[in-house]
DNA sequence: AACCTTGCCGCAAACGATTGTTGTTAGTAA
DNA sequence: TTACTAACAACAATCGTTTGCGGCAAGGTT
């Protein structure tokens, strides 16, 4: 069966389109009547309206894409969430397209965004990215970019991040204030820019604290299974007594690498983590940590994203770059003294 | 700056609009050298193709939804980068909604979906659903629906699930045979399906082997904190030396009160779950579990839900109710014997 | 020379909705 | 009676593309 269109209606009720269009978005030209007949047969007929045809009337689309490096992380999926509910509140919609972590796969995400004339885009960069050309095509079209996350620095366009730099800074610096003075540390992927920033942030506290910084205290990893046997590596070639992990993808391979050394917590071993609050919670012992928090972050860069697009639609200013850099709470469990 | 269309190309070269939608998809009526032509100030242009008005005019959108209680678990992720990949390789985009396990959100999500023409909809259950007259707008417009891992027993929906009834069963027996004779289990919202299901065989495979089966060897649990909290309650309430889990949030929570009990794993406890594959090589001990592989669902739930849209649009039958149930691997790890 | 192909291209309608303009009717005021 | 004004509703263009149909010129066939 067919969808019923507003022709429809009009051809049943014998008066022409227009008059059902008017009538639906409660146009004063028509009559209280009318209206009511109108909607009512409206309601019965189940109609909906096409939002392939707005879309082409309007020349834009209730929809933001969301460009991500992948979905299956800690993070993500509360990030995720953060943007939905407060898209659903507003009437817009949920592109999600993911690029593995290519840059490949980002120009064509971005072509699938811009293609779909979406409202807005909101785009943590593949770990291959290394300039914003491929953002150019949005940018001539007024297409509101926000960039979360994983960011270039420099850039012209607006950001949410952390200060991974600082955060990791004053992670290192609680490790040495609960007594901690061989401290190594476990990073994500080499290529990332936030990999690069959080150790740029832990090696730059290591030597304003007179502490060794060398790269034989400090490892990069892909994932959980990697980081738990580089973090074994660590641990038995240089003795810690304070352990610096970036994720939670991380702390959870990292974990059971210290139960197999039977290291204790925090008494031989300070242990804290940048995470999204979930998982230390339930590590043993509960681990100290940074609270990066992805529904935060979701929810900030969605109202941020529709500000961009408001702002856009009235012909107000919006391509003022802003960089928002939420602040991050520290929460103090278990892992150190 | 505008998009560039397929007039401003026309205008351009002087010749007609259908000309050029001919030639950009090599009609043979176009010569080669006018297509050639065509195609390369199309290329100039930057002319990108509308998807609004493709939208419209083929009265159907290269767009899958996918409708979820929620996105932050430890199983939906996987689910989403699964159908990701095989829809980004058809050419398909992913619309993500999620419900909240609220009905009423779902019914919204529903209404959304088929709004936008979408070509197809994969459908998890909310909590709330208990039957499926929503879903009859897009079954009276012959969208193809396909429910996933949350479903209904005996819909005239097709369906790709786990057997949780069988699998339940079956973990019960492992943790008899390594020796447990008083076991508990601990599941998940009680008034899921899938809780049911997963209880109903728990308790079946009890009573089957003849071992206490009472509601006091069993909790309904909402989210990992819960677990915790429960978990230890019955620890201490029963004195168990088997434990089953349904979830990996479950199993999350359920491990530090097995710690703060200092229970040894396997030797005064064996523990078994269901998990998506990947916390359980990270808990400590590993704990052995049934794989319920989320990137599977998801890309098997892809390929199918892309095949009865080529099925329909191509006028096959389609609409035959297919129930498909995945099988679960059993993975032994360290926490049975 | 009259007739047919064949190759190439434009016209116009259509998809579903919105909206400026125009037209009709009834009612009111002069 | 005439003129004017609300009140109401239809017409038609528009968004960007696709596609059936028709047209025209060049070349080939009898």
């Amino acid at each position: 069966m067919k969808k019923t269109t507003i022709k429809d209606i009009a051809t049943k009720l014998g008066v022409s389109a227009s008059t059902i269009s008017r009538a639906l978005s409660d146009h004063p030209d028509i009559s209280d009547d009318l209206k009511i007949k109108i909607k009512e047969t409206a309601r019965l007929m189940k109609y909906r309206p096409s939002t392939a045809a707005l879309n082409l009337k309007r020349g834009t689309n209730k929809t933001i894409a969301l460009i991500l490096p992948e979905v299956t992380s800690f993070f993500y999926p509360s990030v995720i969430h953060g943007i939905e509910n407060v898209l659903h509140a507003q009437g817009f919609t949920l592109l999600i397209l993911t690029t593995d972590d290519s840059l490949e796969r980002e120009i064509e995400n971005i072509d699938i965004a811009y293609d779909h004339d979406v409202a807005g885009v909101l785009l943590a960069l593949s770990k291959e990215t290394s300039n914003l050309e491929h953002l150019s095509i949005l940018n001539e079209s007024s297409i509101p970019v926000l960039l979360i996350d994983k960011v270039i620095e420099g850039s012209e366009y607006s950001s949410i991040t952390i200060d991974d730099y600082r955060v990791s800074y004053q992670m290192v610096q609680h490790l040495y204030k609960s007594g901690c003075r061989n401290i190594i540390g476990v990073f994500g992927k080499a290529s990332l820019t936030i990999s690069h920033q959080r150790f740029k942030g832990f090696s730059q506290a290591l030597s304003d604290l007179g502490l060794e910084n060398s790269e034989s205290h400090v490892q990069f990893v892909n994932n959980s299974e990697e980081a738990r046997q580089k973090t074994l590596a660590l641990l038995k070639s240089t003795f810690p007594d304070g352990l610096y992990l970036m994720t939670d993808e991380i702390m959870l391979g990292a974990m059971p690498a210290i139960a197999e050394m039977n290291i204790k917590v925090p008494d031989q071993l300070g242990v804290i983590a940048i995470s999204d609050g979930l998982l230390p919670h339930f590590m043993i012992p509960k681990i100290s940590h940074m609270k990066h928090d992805g529904h935060e972050l979701g929810s900030l860069s969605a109202q941020k994203i529709i500000q961009y697009i408001n702002a856009r639609n009235n012909n107000l200013m919006w391509r003022n770059v802003e960089n928002v850099v939420m602040n991050t709470m520290i929460v103090l469990l278990e892992s150190t003294k």
